[in-house]
DNA sequence: ATGGCATATTTGATAAGCCAAACATTTTAT
DNA sequence: ATAAAATGTTTGGCTTATCAAATATGCCAT
């Protein structure tokens, strides 16, 4: 096997994670999500956005209504928060632990986030929840590591890793 | 700025990076690289090798000699470099410290070290190179955090990640 | 110097995902 | 009820990166 196909080989594209993605956030904010307001949303045209979801409703990600108002199927509505829930722990990781820019590490996230393995991604949400943990030993690396890598150091009980990390645990445990 | 449409606008392509790096590890490992033996090793067809090399060429990432033999460009390598030096890091985090299996941390770093930022892939060295470093909060927090997680133990004197993070910052202060 | 082999390139095809623009349909307002 | 606006779809074009197959180029040996 050639490592460096499996590139392509994913459960979706990167495009088609942003779509459910919208899809499902249209829904949160504004109570539906049309092609149009998706492709307003995302910045593209209505003729694109029509084709990519008639293509992720034949997937089976998508469903439509008899009124064409668009929600995800139980299947993409799992593929759509495993991929969110892969972004905010990186973002938590990059930002809280290594310290990168917001923006920076949010582009970072949004590249990767549909990449990463299932295991991967739960390997790094518990390594995030163990620094958070009561274990002492991990605040005591976080202060050490910051003060030795000259980064700002973060007061520990108000941390944005504690927040964003918090955030994915209290939804990772709602959809469980 | 649409974040999630940077996904396309990189230094360079995963599939270019990889032509990239065979075509290095190829004059390494035998002395030269012509299209063929790049197309070999890729397991791809020569005709796509050809165009895809004369695409590189004229970004100026590779150049042919009057026998065309192909070599590097010195951006071209330090790209290749670059890339390399990413999968390593990732490589590393995932196995040495998220206990990722190889396979699977070979497949993901594969998958994104052509795609996080300079920054990350910094941030991410340093850390690793804290972790490895005489002070003791690394060593303990390894420690306790495997410990919680029920994860298998490495020897700390002997582990994954020290032994490819090690690697990693050999090739990096030679080429620094 | 001619046949045969390795090597390189070109051509035509495919797939994804975007665009613009034309067209079709549905909703809304008067 | 009909015109205007909003919404949705289709068509043709573009790019990247692959393939297969045809074609060219060069090299080597007899």
């Amino acid at each position: 096997m050639d490592v460096w196909r499996e590139f392509e080989h994913n459960e979706i594209t990167h495009s088609g994670a942003h779509y459910l993605m919208t899809v499902q956030q249209l829904i949160e904010e504004q109570g539906y999500a049309r092609v149009s307001d998706v492709a307003r949303e995302m910045h593209i045209t209505p003729g694109s956005a029509s084709i990519m979801i008639k293509s992720l409703r034949e997937k089976g990600y998508l469903e439509e209504d008899r009124n064409r108002f668009l929600k995800l199927s139980e299947e993409g509505n799992r593929l759509a928060q495993s991929v969110w829930s892969h972004r905010q722990i990186i973002i938590a990781f990059l930002k809280g632990v290594l310290h990168i820019d917001a923006e920076q590490a949010e582009i970072d996230a949004c590249k990767i986030e549909h990449l990463i393995s299932t295991e991967t991604g739960e390997r790094l949400l518990l390594f995030l929840q163990f620094l958070l943990s009561d274990d002492p030993h991990g605040k005591a690396f976080l202060k050490s590591y910051w003060d030795a890598n000259v980064l700002s150091i973060c007061d520990l009980e108000s941390c944005a890793v504690c927040e964003e990390v918090g955030e994915c645990l209290v939804i990772r445990t709602e959809s469980a």
